[in-house]
DNA sequence: TTTATTTACGAAACCGGTTGCGTGTTATAA
DNA sequence: TTATAACACGCAACCGGTTTCGTAAATAAA
């Protein structure tokens, strides 16, 4: 159904009696061509409604405009939210975005890579999935000159450009805070030990129980899967234990919010009164909740901006990116799941 | 920094001492090449690291394997969510997804329209902007025999593929249940009255006061900006007037639910007590919300695989879209927000 | 053994725009 | 007036696969 008859440069030149050469150099307002010649060039394509074909260009030129964001979920308010950033960026300087979603897979992510070296984008800027446990597929791709940008989940050892928020400071900050609101016993809940941010965030976590002399004999960081009937479980677990129940918890990640609020009402716990809750989470109805979530919020708009600043001025200037690391602050917003009663607000 | 030495077919027939047709042939497993040519090929291009240049096959077959989807917003639960209801079916089915992001302003919507005639894609998915005021962008493109479906939000009358919900029913059950649950005055918050889906909400609720000789002297169906200030002023203005303000409110999107309930703690109106509501959302966090939030639940995910399988058998079978619209229904999850107290689950 | 087919591959055009080089024409300088 | 340079454009190769057509060699049929 694609219409036949679509007009090229050869039928404006036929159509002008010119050449190929003359009305693509025209198009691209050449100096060696004359501005009579130039309008009518114009004209006529303008006329025929003509459009540059993306192969034909992109064959010579070698480049699509376009840059592959990849990102382990996209019903998540942080990622959403740093597409929202990138898109605006990307679309100012001309640039198309191809989505990948790897699920957390990286049986996906391996199988994206191997689409991605056909030349059909300029450049990648990727979230790695929780279960990094290679980055082969990533180098790979880097070898053949791949420009391409970490943004929060990066891979640690991979020289190259990175956009993530001050994890170590928001672990500490967390941890601190629930701290100051008389916490005693405080759980780290994690998803992966592989993801190097998660890391910085269990050690800035660690830092403010030390400084702050609480040392717990057994294990106060656990990995929760992110299965729904596993997490329940563990975290259920965890909970109804009167040996193990914490009375504060600071949560990695978005997705532990729901099962955490959950699993508190139905036993009974209350937040914050009997547990204290903060969480890495970007939520824009935080403040809703029954109670209202106190988040470490993530600077996600910037992150997604700043990194496609990064990679559009590294396909701009056709240069390898450095190994520099671009650090978004995240804020505190306190709210009432970590506060003791009389200090609500 | 793009890899200079880029292994092409010209350098599989140059390492063989064959043609390259014979390879391209090869690679394609064409019955006209020998089984003992073809396995000399395949294990040079693997040794090679050959990866077919998208550009020049598409500058042949015409096709990118790409579609493009556009929407209003993506920081939104419905839309990220029926994104991902997308990706699940293009990514089966080889394709790759470019998004867009109209912000729901109509000029963006068309620039990005001019952008998507050169071939890129092969097909378009879009939720249409809210001030859709004109489309005759759409139909341009459709002219030059692009297809495309609408999910969602639709041009009613542009004859193509969409999938939507069952909006008057929707309408219709949620001014329903507010009455059933004894509301005297009930108004309907909407954001556009240029959308057809929207009307047909809007038509199903005014159905339902109907039937229930519900006749307001005055309007009961509102248009609610979507600038934060002017909604908070709008709606602000309507609870706070004891001659307007109504005791049941159906939104129609799900970005008012935020304002509604800021201002009703303000304006220290109690819901569902004084005032009960219900949304159109895809919220996950319906449910721990204070109040937990009733709505009218669209098959996000679903609508968003529907919509891909259409475009992407129209794609394949090169044929043009019939005028069919699939219909998705949406599901009533009652919560708190609506129920008289001795109601409460 | 001769003729008819099939098999396996090469040559070259093609997709549509880009670009270096060559050349005839006009304008400027000597 | 002649030499020189600037101008404006055509020609053709090129980007990297795809595809049609032609043909020599191998096989099958007569």
């Amino acid at each position: 159904m694609i219409s036949q008859n679509h007009t090229t440069i050869k039928t404006i030149a036929a159509k002008l009696g010119i050449s190929k050469g003359t009305v693509s150099k025209a198009l691209q307002d050449s100096h060696e061509i004359s501005i009579a010649t130039k309008n009518k060039v114009l004209e006529a394509a303008n006329e025929l409604h003509y459009k540059p074909n993306h192969f034909a260009s992109g064959l010579k030129s070698r480049k699509s405009k376009a840059i592959a964001v990849i990102v382990p979920e996209i019903v998540d308010s942080f990622f959403s939210l740093a597409i929202k950033g990138i898109e605006t960026v990307t679309q100012k300087k001309g640039y198309h975005i191809n989505i990948y979603i790897t699920n957390d897979l990286i049986s996906k992510e391996k199988e994206i890579f191997k689409l991605l070296s056909d030349g059909r984008v300029d450049g990648v800027l990727i979230s790695i999935c929780r279960d990094a446990t290679c980055s082969d597929h990533i180098k790979e791709l880097m070898d053949i000159g791949m420009p391409l940008v970490f943004f929060d989940r990066a891979v640690e050892d991979i020289e190259t450009g990175k956009v993530v928020t001050d994890d170590f400071k928001s672990g500490y900050n967390a941890a601190q805070h629930l701290i100051e609101q008389g916490c005693k016993r405080v759980y780290f809940f994690s998803i992966s030990e592989n993801l190097s941010i998660l890391q910085k965030r269990v050690e800035g976590f660690k830092r403010a129980l030390f400084e702050n002399d609480i040392i717990e004999a057994g294990n106060n960081v656990y990995q929760i899967s992110t299965d729904e009937n596993k997490c329940l479980e563990t975290i259920t677990s965890l909970l109804s234990d009167p040996d193990l129940r914490p009375d504060g918890v600071v949560i990695s990640v978005e997705l532990l919010t729901i099962p955490i609020y959950i699993i508190c009402k139905k036993l009974n716990i209350s937040i914050p009164e009997d547990l204290k809750v903060i969480c890495f989470s970007n939520l824009r109805y935080a403040s809703l909740l029954s109670p209202p979530l106190t988040t470490i919020t993530q600077p996600a708009f910037e992150i997604g901006e700043q990194a496609a600043s990064l990679i559009c001025s590294a396909i701009a200037n056709n240069q390898s990116l450095k190994n520099e690391k671009i650090i978004c602050p995240s804020r505190l917003d306190v709210r009432n799941s970590s506060l003791v009663s009389d200090n609500w607000v």
